[in-house]
DNA sequence: TATGAATGAGAATTCATTCAT
DNA sequence: AATGAATGAATTCTCATTCAT
């Protein structure tokens, strides 16, 4: 039975892991659910043993792809204590994460139009606004943190630059998107000197 | 034969704008030609006899937003000679349309999804290249001229930091969709405030 | 008035010349009636002026070439009065038609098509009825008078050889029409003597 | 597996042999695909789970007909090895098939006419012209047959008269669909027996 | 009479979902 | 649980025809 609950959660995962390649290689909108099923090497009609539909297995996708980026996210911002390398440190990730994995970030283009007119566009919407939130907070703690420590100017709005911080890291991946000649993470750090330098105290 | 090419042109014209709502409204999946033909008030047909798809007419209502976009960009960037002022107006026009316009802004959700499977994905991923581009050069030249102006610091990667500021720009206006609380023209004024600082000489 | 008349019948003449053309390089089914209108040098409205709907000016073409076709028959008969010499003039010329008018006499087929499910399948198949009675008719006339005249043997069973005549040109059409390798006159010709030889007295 | 093959098989049988009864009742034209399901019991649907558009659907039929026709032209050839024979047994089956099975042929004029300005305009021409050449041939082999075995006499040429045997078989068709009260196998009777005397030595 | 913009009925096709096996 | 054949709602697009100018 353990067995048997176990294989059933593999499988799923299976299915999801599948359908985060199709969803990400052809787009939500054009990808059939057999075309998930034959990627997963199953029949169509087994998608719907597991999930409810299509859009139910979209959502899934979408929770799994954040989990990861937020634990690979979490552990790189665990290896560091300073505030100013942790920005740094995570602007970088992200900045890796778009390049690495062009195809998946591209799903995000497909999470945002979700929440235009499908009809789990209510669950989808709370759920990148949560999402966000989540983002802006990780952000604005590090600020404050460097303010609390002396680093960061007290002066700093630290939950509004959070926002642009975030911002800039979505916007990010869709430049990437469109123009694969962009070089992110050079990117990120030229824009990450200049503005720790706004942030710091003038003799950070 | 002045005067019906003003109306065609004027027609197409209300059909854009027609379509524009509504697609800004429902998304584009979900959005069908009967709806804008019905919002416009023709009918079905017409929409035809003025594009050859429903993908056509959203790439019509993609190049209209973009190019009243960036009239207005042009605008406000005209009246400010001063490159740390234009940087801050540029951030604060884009808050400000975001905010203004959120509906409108929406629409870049389906304009980018819409570069993931579509018929036309080619034509819009290029479409959307160029824009970015654009928008990079143009905030790059603003921070060129600072440098040699002596307002900002020589050291700085102009187009890299560019390519983060203009992606701090679409990355607001999908936090502030998904999150109406997010206050964009103050947020913007934070990070302007702490870029700029980073951007500009010591003594600037 | 009388002038006016005169425009009246040669614009629809022109129309119609014009849709010979239009039908027979496209098919009547992926012929639109802009199309005609277009070759013809008129807006899609005039068509309306001169034939009720596209049926009617596809029946109006339908009678133009066959009185043509029927002209020309008529003509190369008459000048010769012996009934074997009438009967292979009949054959060469409709294998002459057949391939000096390729296109047009593909038009064949559609008016075929035409008599199965079409709004005015009953006329069209009424006129084809009519028509292919004539043709027999034609060439049972010159058997008679052919075994009248002693060149032709008795026996013969006039009508029903006639039949047999006419379906061969028609059906050499179809093949000439699928096939333009076939050489329609030399088998017109070689045919043409088998079958005299066949209907001729021993002696003859 | 085996089984579901064979379902799988006779299934699309079942489309094919209701297709060809609505097809040529109604004319491809004037046949929704709707009718086609409705009439074979099953749902729009699944007509596409076996043919990928009405188009295909009816190139199936064009084939399946094709295939019991010529299997049946075989068939009475088969029985009887004199020339002279066999090409009146080959008219007189035409014949028969004309008179017995109006509808389904009259599906000719229909394939015919899809060879001018169909999507598949181009397969269904190689086909039919694959298709005369068979039968040009057959008839052709037959003639030259009787040749050698001193029947018939040795300046007709073979290929030609062929040609011409076979087209009056389909424009035979042609004429009965028109005209129910022609008299297929009769005529050509008289025909044959014209033809056969006029092929054949005179001492034959 | 001529025009061509507007119309809308109509048809093919797609594909998520169901369900009998 | 797995399958995949069957379903039919839904939507795009076409184009003959109309009619105001």
């Amino acid at each position: 039975m353990g067995s048997r609950t176990y294989d059933r959660a593999s499988k799923r995962q299976l299915l999801v892991e599948s359908a985060a390649e199709v969803f990400s290689n052809q787009g939500f909108t054009s990808t059939r659910v057999a075309d998930i099923a034959q990627h997963a090497g199953v029949a169509k009609g087994t998608v719907y043993e597991y999930f409810a539909s299509k859009e139910e297995l979209f959502f899934a996708v979408f929770e799994w792809i954040n989990e990861q980026i937020r634990r690979r996210v979490d552990r790189v911002l665990k290896d560091d204590g300073d505030p100013r390398s942790q920005l740094i440190t995570l602007l970088q990730t992200s900045a890796k994460i778009v390049t690495e994995h062009r195809e998946l970030f591209s799903m995000n283009l497909d999470f945002w139009a979700a929440s235009r007119g499908s009809t789990f566009e209510d669950r989808l919407t709370t759920a990148c606004r949560c999402l966000y939130q989540e983002y802006r907070h990780l952000a604005a703690e590090v600020i404050r943190r460097g303010q609390r420590e002396g680093t960061f100017r007290p002066q700093i709005d630290a939950d509004r630059v959070a926002t642009l911080i975030v911002s800039a890291l979505d916007g990010l991946g869709v430049q990437c998107w469109f123009d694969a000649s962009i070089e992110a993470v050079p990117a990120v750090d030229a824009f990450a000197e200049a503005l720790c330098r706004g942030l710091c105290q003038e003799d950070g």
